[in-house]
DNA sequence: GGTCTTCACTTACTTTTAGGAAGTTGCTTG
DNA sequence: CAAGCAACTTCCTAAAAGTAAGTGAAGACC
């Protein structure tokens, strides 16, 4: 079956720790696009919370995934910025999101399409972003 | 910068959720490989609890990426096994190890080779496989 | 010059998720 | 019939993530 895979190695389970972590993927994309600030992030990603992304930061950071470069002009200004290892994972963001757009259907709303409910087994699980509550 | 990435859309938070969740990532990589029985898996992968891998698989039932056979034949047995969307999502899992072959380095021990601390910085963070505590 | 706002974070507190271990069910083997 | 799988659950504790409010420095406003 796919017998040219990399090994399930320590190695792998490293980077799959670290994308394993909620929230790193998105970073991650987002900075692929180029530089950006703090808020920038905290914008773009939208639901993510500041403790949060201060802390995935600094995690990335610490495994020289990106690099923050702060700008003392007096409006004070932070930035970051993948390095070489950071720019290099951009194939695995990207093979993501081709998958995505292949496999992921927005769930529009749970609607049901004549008679069936769409988004039934969605409904029993999903803690996550119960965001309505 | 990389202009050609796929965007950062609904389908690709979606997705990047689902990595995102502790051990996925590892699970895909295991059933790429072909079908596993539920100690398989809590084998191969060696540091999950069963708690949570018997979650993670219904998330993944749930999305549609792995299928469960039982086969009944007396000693009842399970199996796991990944859709075509599971499939579908080798490259991804590819491209992680890749990278990971490329950039991570494995810390052989918290040893100071001449001095120096190796694994100096990983001590500060890192509660996660504190298993040595 | 006192107040307001922005930026980039922290702190403190709550909820969710993960880890660890023991228990359950069904069937088999000694 | 006690013991042992296999595949899960349950229960309980410990880390992460969510939420909200606070901090500190530098302008900007009045």
């Amino acid at each position: 079956m796919h017998d040219d895979l990399s090994p399930l190695c320590g190695r792998f389970l490293a980077a799959a720790d670290l994308l394993g972590r909620r929230w790193t993927g998105v970073i991650l994309r987002i900075l692929l696009d180029g530089p950006r600030r703090f808020g920038e992030l905290a914008q773009g990603i939208g639901t993510i919370s500041e403790r949060v992304l201060s802390e995935r930061l600094k995690d990335l950071e610490a495994e020289g995934i990106i690099e923050r470069h702060v700008d003392p002009g007096p409006p004070i200004r932070s930035e970051y910025r993948l390095t070489q290892k950071g720019q290099d994972f951009w194939k695995v963001i990207d093979e993501l999101g081709k998958w995505a757009e292949r496999w992921v259907e927005l769930k529009p709303a749970p609607v049901s399409v004549s008679g069936k409910s769409v988004a039934a087994k969605a409904a029993r699980a999903a803690p996550r972003k119960r965001k309505t509550a």
